[in-house]
DNA sequence: CGACGATTTGAAATCAGTCAAGAGCAGTGG
DNA sequence: CCACTGCTCTTGACTGATTTCAAATCGTCG
C-alpha cells in the first residue's frame, strides 16, 4: 500500500515531507532519523474540507500525505482569491502556525491524507537542528516566491498568458512531486478553482482553455490536461522556472529558452 | 543626529532592525545586544537605486535605516509589478539572500540609508540564539502574509476598493514605524509607482485617486495623503488590519468594526 | 526661461465580466 | 433501467471597467 492509513503510523509516514527538503537540502543521517521521529497524528479528509480558517490560532501543522489543498481568502464581496495549490510532501500550514493565527484558509481540493504536527515540536528541531531549520525556512520563502509570482502573474499578465503560465507550474511542481509528466497530467482543480487561482472568471477561464486548445497547444478534457508544445506554451505564458526554486529550474528554463530561441 | 551617517557607525546604527523586532517578539538583553553586534557596512543610495537585481546572488542583506524601498518583477511584456514597500527597520532581501538567488529586484524609491550584513552572519546568530532566529522567520513570514493579501488586492477587488486599500495598508504601517499618522503621511510613490503596485495603469490610479477625493475620503496633492475618514475608507477598500501582524492589528480591525457598525 | 517628469483629462477601443441558458456526466434512488 | 438531481463545462449576447492613445497642465530644478 503506497498510500498510508490513520491505523498504521510507520516510521517512514512522514517520508514525503523528507524526500521534498532532500531535493533542495542534504541532511545527515540523524536529521533525517529526527525528521522522521516527529509526533503526528494522522486524518484522512474529505474533498473540500476546511483544514485550516482564518482566524484559528492553529497548534499544528498539516503535512500533506497525498491528495491536494489550496491557501486562499475571501474579499468582502465574497469573491475568493487562490493563493496557492499545495501537494504531496508539502507543510501546508507551517505559515500560519508560526505566525500565530491563521490570515487565510486552508482547504483540500481532494481526498486527503495528512499528518498533523505540533508545532512547538517542529520548531524545537528546526532550533536543535540547523540544517532542519534552514530547510523548513527555506521552504517557507519557496512558498513566498510562489505567492510572488502569481500576483504577477494576476496583476500583469492578460487572460491568456495568465493561464499558460499557471498551466506550465503545475507541470513542473506536479513532474517534481512524481506525480504526472511535464507533458501530461491530471489537474486536481474545477475551473471555478482555476478562476479564483487566476483572478478571472470561471466562463473567462473556460473560453481562455478553449482558446489554447484551439491553438493546438493543449488538449484537455475533463481534468486530464496534455501540453503539446511545452516550449511554446511556456513563451506564451512567460514562463521562467526559476521562482519555483526547484533544483533544476535554472536548467529548465535555459532549455525552454534554447528551444524558443 | 537621527540618520546615522557612513562615516560614523555605532552600537545603535542597528537599531532601526532591533526596535521592529521588539514590537513583536521579546529578546533578552543578550540577544539584543548581538543584533546590534552584527557585522555590517553601511551605504547611502539613491533614489531608484537597485539594490538587488534579478539573478543577482545576494551574499549579504540589506536593512533600511531610513527611506523606502520595494520589491518588484517585471513580465516578458515589460510591464511591472510591486510586490511590497519597505521602510525603516525592514531586512529587505533576506528573501533573496536565503533563496540562494534573486527571483525579484529590490530597488530604493527614495534616498536611503542601508546597512549591509553579511547573509551568514545572520544565520549564525538565527540558529544560535533561537529566539532571534524565531523573529526573524516570524517577520519573513509576516511578508509572506503581506504578499498574499496584495495578491488579493490585485486579482479580487475593483480599482476603487483596490487604491483604497492600499492606502489604508501604508496608514498603519507608516504610523507603525513612527513616520506618520493613520490620518496623515507622506506617499513616498509617484502614481506610476503606486499603478505598478495595484496592477492599474497609472491613467487609471489617477482617476481612482480623483474619485476617492471627490467622495471626500481623503485629501491629497503631489505626495502628502491625508485620509478624512478612515473607517468608511477601510470600509471601502475591504480592509482589515490583521494581515499585517501588527501588534494592534486586532485591535485596530475591532475599533474600524465598531466604527462603521 | 526651458526642460523634464508627474499629474490630469478626454475619447475610443478592448478585454473581461455579467447574465442566462443549455449540454454533458456522475451518482442516487425508485 | 431510467428518471432525477446536482455539478461542471460550454456558449451566446450584452455590459462595463479598465486600457490605450493623445494632449494639455502643473511643478520643480537648473
Amino acid at each position: 500500500m503506497s498510500s498510508p492509513s490513520p491505523s498504521s503510523p510507520s516510521s517512514l509516514t512522514l517520508k514525503p515531507m523528507l524526500d521534498k527538503l532532500l531535493m533542495r537540502h542534504s541532511l545527515d543521517a540523524e536529521d533525517q532519523a529526527a525528521l522522521l521521529a516527529l509526533p503526528h497524528t494522522l486524518r484522512h479528509l474529505r474533498p473540500q474540507e476546511l483544514v485550516v480558517r482564518e482566524d484559528d490560532v492553529p497548534k499544528t501543522a498539516c503535512l500533506l500525505l497525498s491528495g491536494f489543498a489550496i491557501r486562499h481568502k475571501f474579499a468582502g464581496n465574497g469573491a475568493r482569491q487562490v493563493f496557492s495549490i499545495h501537494l504531496k510532501g508539502d507543510i501546508v500550514d507551517l505559515h500560519n502556525s508560526l505566525l500565530g493565527f491563521a490570515d487565510h484558509n486552508v482547504q483540500t481540493l481532494t481526498r486527503v491524507d495528512a499528518a498533523f504536527i505540533p508545532a512547538p515540536a517542529i520548531m524545537d528541531l528546526a532550533f536543535s537542528r540547523p540544517a532542519i531549520g534552514k530547510a523548513l525556512w527555506h521552504d517557507t520563502l519557496v512558498d513566498s516566491s510562489i505567492f510572488r509570482e502569481w500576483t504577477l502573474n494576476v496583476g500583469r499578465r492578460d487572460a491568456r498568458s495568465r493561464t499558460a503560465h499557471m498551466l506550465c507550474e503545475f507541470a513542473l511542481r506536479l513532474e517534481a512531486a512524481g506525480l504526472g509528466e511535464q507533458n501530461e497530467y491530471e489537474l486536481p482543480m474545477t475551473q471555478d478553482q482555476l478562476a479564483d487561482a487566476l483572478g478571472l472568471t470561471n466562463v473567462h477561464v473556460n473560453r481562455t482553455l478553449k482558446g489554447l486548445r484551439d491553438e493546438g497547444l493543449i488538449e484537455h478534457n475533463k481534468r486530464s490536461v496534455r501540453i503539446v508544445d511545452f516550449a511554446t506554451l511556456a513563451q506564451v505564458g512567460d514562463f521562467d522556472a526559476r521562482y519555483l526554486h526547484l533544483v533544476n529550474a535554472r536548467q529548465l528554463s535555459k532549455e525552454i529558452e534554447r528551444a524558443t530561441g
